[in-house]
This record gives C-alpha cells, structure tokens and sequence, in this order.
DNA sequence: CTACGACCTGTAGCGGCTACAGGTGCAAGG
DNA sequence: CCTTGCACCTGTAGCCGCTACAGGTCGTAG
C-alpha cells in the first residue's frame, strides 16, 4: 500500500487480531480510517497509537468503556483518570478475593480425592451438600 | 401448589433467580419438571438439591459445561472429579496470576496521579506509551 | 494473466445469565 | 362469585469482548 498501515499490519503492531481492530472501530473506539480505492483500510500511525492504548488499557483489566472515557482524558484530566484507577484497582481485587475464595474451597473439597476410590468422593460430596 | 416447590420457591432455596433456573432447564442441566394444570413448573426436592449441586459447582468456579460432567459421576467417579478439580484449581491460579500482574502493573501507574495536576498525569503517560 | 493471500461485509456464536414484553394462573380478600 | 395482584408462562434480545464463519473482492508477485 502507497502510504498507511493495512489492517493486518496494524493489528500486528498492536497485539490483537485483525477482527478485533474492525470490532473496534464498529463500537466507535478507533476512528474509521480512510480506504484505498478498493476500498481497504489505511492506517495511519496515530491508529496504531490509539490502539496501543487500548491494548494496554486492557491489559490493566479495563473494560472498552472506560478506556473509552480514559482516551477522552488523554490530554489533562488526571484527577478522573486517577479515580478511575482507583475503581479499577478496587474491581481488580475484588475479582482476586473471589478468586482465592474459590481456591481455598476447592482445594478443601478436594482434598482426599484419589483414582482408586470408587465412592464417598470429597467433591462429589461437597458439591451435594454432604 | 398442592405438592411441590413452584419455580419462585426452588430458586430462592438455591440463591439464584427464576430465570436462572428455566435458563438451566432450557441448557438440560436441569430435567424439565411436572406441572401444574395451569402449566406451572412444580419441582420436588430432588432438583431442588440437584440446583443446590449447580450452585456450589458455580461457588467453586467451575462451568455450567464441568458441572454437567460432575452430575454424572455423581454416583462414584471420584478419580475423574479430581481431574477436574485439578484442571479447575489450575484456571483459577491463572485467572489470580493475570489480576495480581494487572494489579501491580495498574498501582504502578497510577502512583503520583493527583486531581490538582493537569497533564503528565503518570496513568495517562502509561497508556500512551510513554 | 493467474494464483494466492489479505482484505471486505454481514451475521451468528461463545458463557452465563439478565431484562424485557405481552400474556395467563393462582390464591386470598371482599 | 369476583376482583385484585402477584407469580408464573413463552419468546426474544441484550450484556461483554471478542471469535468464527460464509461468500465475495482487492492487491501483488511471478
């Protein structure tokens, strides 16, 4: 392509899949960008910026949501980012705390199963209420 | 209902909402129940301690998919069950792992945010790149 | 000029529910 | 007996963040 980014190459440079940049821009999280004559799509390297954004704003566990609010901020706006950071974090361990939840009764449940018992199972009897 | 649980009653025993528990019905991980003249469903105790497994399976984070293999060997099976287990307390570690990388990557960032600064906001710099 | 891959649009599916809309059953009070 | 009002019924669509097609077109290297 004469100048710009295809699809492809820019979905490459961001780490996700090509369906993924074209889901972004049908939710209105990257901007349609221009076409070739047959009618591909031609990045540019702020597409390729805003998408590295996006990419790392999910990888904090952000949902498109609010990294939609954080790339209004990009300029300024601190103070709301920094609360919104503030739930992320908060969300982030709430999930965790479930998480070790689960783990810890799990492994209870389990503990003392074997292959060689063939009834009384510790997990089967937990999970019926024994 | 003359005899048994109404859909209203069965769900509030099992801490989950009717339309979870027709939900569960329409997936088969609940038999379809009896019903009433009217058409209501009328459940007995066996489902209601059916749902009660479903409920703890879920508590312990396993899907609706592995909880239908855990029903089956409800009677015996505990080698199989401990395999899930296995499997089961392994995704959640990951799952764990993947927040707490989130967590320490997003505290990081957002360490010096402050309402009162207007640019150079430190989250805002980690999502651009910088 | 042909072959092949990368691209295009549009739609449906995943998991595990949740939320309607628009209708019917049931039980209790008058 | 009749009304009220809630609980129930079916069916469908939506949530999130993609992913996976089908069936076609474009771009480029040989």
């Amino acid at each position: 392509m004469r100048d710009g980014l295809t699809i492809g190459a820019v979905a490459r440079r961001g780490g996700v899949s090509v369906e993924t940049v074209r889901y972004y821009e049908r939710i209105g999280l990257l901007p349609p960008p221009p076409r070739s004559a047959g009618g591909h799509r031609l990045y540019g390297e702020e597409d390729a910026r805003r998408l590295d954004f996006v990419r790392r704003g999910r990888a904090l566990g952000f949902g498109l949501e609010e990294i939609r609010r954080l790339l209004r901020l990009e300029a300024g706006g601190c103070g709301e980012a920094q609360l919104l950071a503030r739930e992320q974090l908060a969300s982030l361990r709430r999930k965790m705390a479930e998480l070790r939840r689960m783990e810890r009764a799990l492994a209870g449940a389990a503990a003392g199963c074997s292959a060689s018992r063939a009834a009384g199972c510790p997990l089967l009897r937990t999970l019926s209420g024994g």
